[in-house]
DNA sequence: TTCTAATTGTTACATATTGTAACGCTACAA
DNA sequence: TTGTAGCGTTACAATATGTAACAATTAGAA
């Protein structure tokens, strides 16, 4: 049988993040591009980027290709899907595997208000209409 | 000036988890209960479950009262509110902080579909209805 | 009263994760 | 041919997490 559990999707550390957060914004970049980038709210080796794009490819969140000598790294995934992925994540732990309870919940906590989730539901009732027309 | 940056919260780890889906469930608990309960899934020693408690209450997930000289513990918070905190989180640091933005992110990948969603709203507007009610 | 069982207190240790970086090798440009 | 830009490798400290042994205390039984 074919093993479908998986590995617990690990989570970004601090400068990961701040790392992700450059390659997301910036697109495909290299290792340099992204130590300038964040030198002056965290001001890091050469070694030091490298080895964290490095562990960011292994986790799956980058994949990087290479131009002449030089690494190129990418996101695998859109930073909106990566969120998903984790609220999906919080929703099997807590929530017993039932988003609207999530999202009853993110009301109740203000998280999102009754405006907010009306003028979502119109936008996707529009947007299938759109996609029904075509 | 008061430091409002909070020290990122600590997520749970696989054992603590399954240790606070059990004081959940159950309610007040006492270390020895929650042992037996995790017996057939995951057998440990007293001194073991006692440690994961007590890291519990350290990250505030749990407190305890003292009955005579047994420790009660219990959740401080209810399983839906963590779990909003943690989808909070997860909005700051992906989502620009839309709520918005995740929640049509979960409707593209299917964490939601529409009929949910407008089931949603609908509730919404009952629950905002009989409030103003009374 | 004295002993024992139940409970908590304390400390330790292995492993994994994360941040940080040094050092070394190699190919290309001047 | 030699400097240097860029990658490969290795290391190390701090923290988080799972696991547990052993010590101290105390309520209740005998």
């Amino acid at each position: 049988m074919t093993n479908t559990s998986h590995p617990r999707p690990r989570n970004l550390g601090e400068v990961e993040q701040l790392v992700m957060d450059y390659v997301w914004s910036h697109g495909p970049s290299t290792s340099e591009e992204c130590r300038e980038a964040l030198a002056s709210t965290r001001p890091m080796k050469d070694s030091t980027i490298r080895t964290v794009l490095r562990r960011l490819e292994e986790k799956g969140y980058v994949t990087h290709s290479v131009d002449g000598r030089t690494f190129i790294y990418q996101a695998s995934d859109a930073r909106q899907n990566v969120a998903v992925r984790a609220v999906r994540g919080i929703i099997d732990r807590f929530c017993g595997g039932s988003a609207e309870m999530l999202v009853l919940g993110m009301v109740d906590n203000a998280v999102l208000n009754q405006k907010q989730l009306e003028r979502l539901a119109r936008k996707i009732a529009e947007r299938k209409q759109e996609g029904e027309k075509s």
